[in-house]
DNA sequence: GTCTATAAATGGATAGAC
DNA sequence: GTCTATCCATTTATAGAC
């Protein structure tokens, strides 16, 4: 019956952070109060202490989310085959998961909260991204120092100018394969 | 005398700024109230009322100033010759300007302040920044649709990306020439 | 587990005296 | 031009009743 209480329990933690989701979706990732919160689920602001010690633990585990999320995304896709498919693949789903979403983007790539640090745990998470990006280049014989770090560099951009300058449209969503194709070249050429 | 006191009124408005400047790169961009920078300026915060319509005008003004300091650099710079020469020292300059003031970047360049939007005028200096990089990038003959959206993208990405997650470091900003090599690489066998 | 009540602080902004 | 006083709203968070 503890069992029970305990589903129920993280049931509603779900509840409430897809209803921070959602407003940060409307109102930006810092536009919204745990009033807001707890009328979005029918709650007053004191009952989410129940299930959060405060704001800054719904940022943390909205962060934790946000790159389980991710690593999802990484599961569904291949990681072996022609360079320019895999990295292909991998670029559209990553820049998709950025721009289908802003404020995710903002709280995982970007230091947009004052104060904000997300715990040790969920920095695990960031860095278990890393790790399996890492491992799919490897893999694909792209392991010279700062690989990585250029890649990442090239998608968040993509995708946080696709988001900052002109949301809903494609103006740098489009750049994707293009920017794929000047990567790859420049890294194999080296390799 | 009237000329005086505008220029007196001019002088203390930039004071304001410059502490909201300060202020920003202490606790992040939003992380101020009006009642600091009053502080800082020894003032209270009524007085600011005089210099500013309120908060979201001085994030105006900073925007203004943002985009004006980005063109003063921009003029230091060498529009012709070597195009590696010119778009490295642009690389260098634009990524310096970006990791030297974290806080600048995200008003710049991200959507960070809930509600706030440029005034048409401050905006107007964010076109003009585009509008020279186009015509810098067209006089080396890189003028494909789509070549200044790469580029900005490429830029603010490692800006993005240093910022947030080596602040002081040069993990990111020591791969500006490489990410320049790929760009110049990959446009010009397309040009 | 959720509520009311309230603390305690902070925020942007205005009125009116000097 | 700057101040005091204050408004009014908001925020996070806690105490204690039910």
């Amino acid at each position: 019956m503890s069992d029970r209480r305990a589903q129920r329990h993280e049931a509603t933690r779900q509840e409430i952070l897809e209803a921070a989701w959602a407003l940060a979706r409307e109102r930006g990732l810092t536009g919204w109060s745990l009033r807001d919160v707890a009328e979005s689920v029918g709650m007053r602001a004191p009952s989410l202490y129940g299930y959060f010690d405060g704001k800054d633990a719904i940022y943390d585990a909205m962060f934790a989310q946000g790159y389980e999320q991710l690593l999802a995304r990484l599961d569904e896709l291949p990681t072996r085959g022609d360079p320019a498919e895999v990295l292909g693949r991998g670029a559209h789903a990553f820049v998709d998961f950025c721009v289908s979403d802003p404020p995710r983007h903002q709280l995982l790539f970007q230091r947009v909260i004052p104060g904000f640090e997300p715990s040790a745990e969920s920095y695990a998470l960031a860095r278990e991204v890393l790790s399996r990006l890492h491992a799919i280049l490897a893999d694909l014989d792209l392991d010279r120092p700062g690989t990585v770090d250029l890649w990442t560099a090239l998608l968040t951009g993509l995708a946080s100018q696709q988001a900052s300058n002109d949301p809903g449209g494609d103006r740098w969503t489009r750049l994707v394969d293009r920017a794929v194709d000047m990567f790859l070249a420049s890294e194999l050429t080296r390799a």
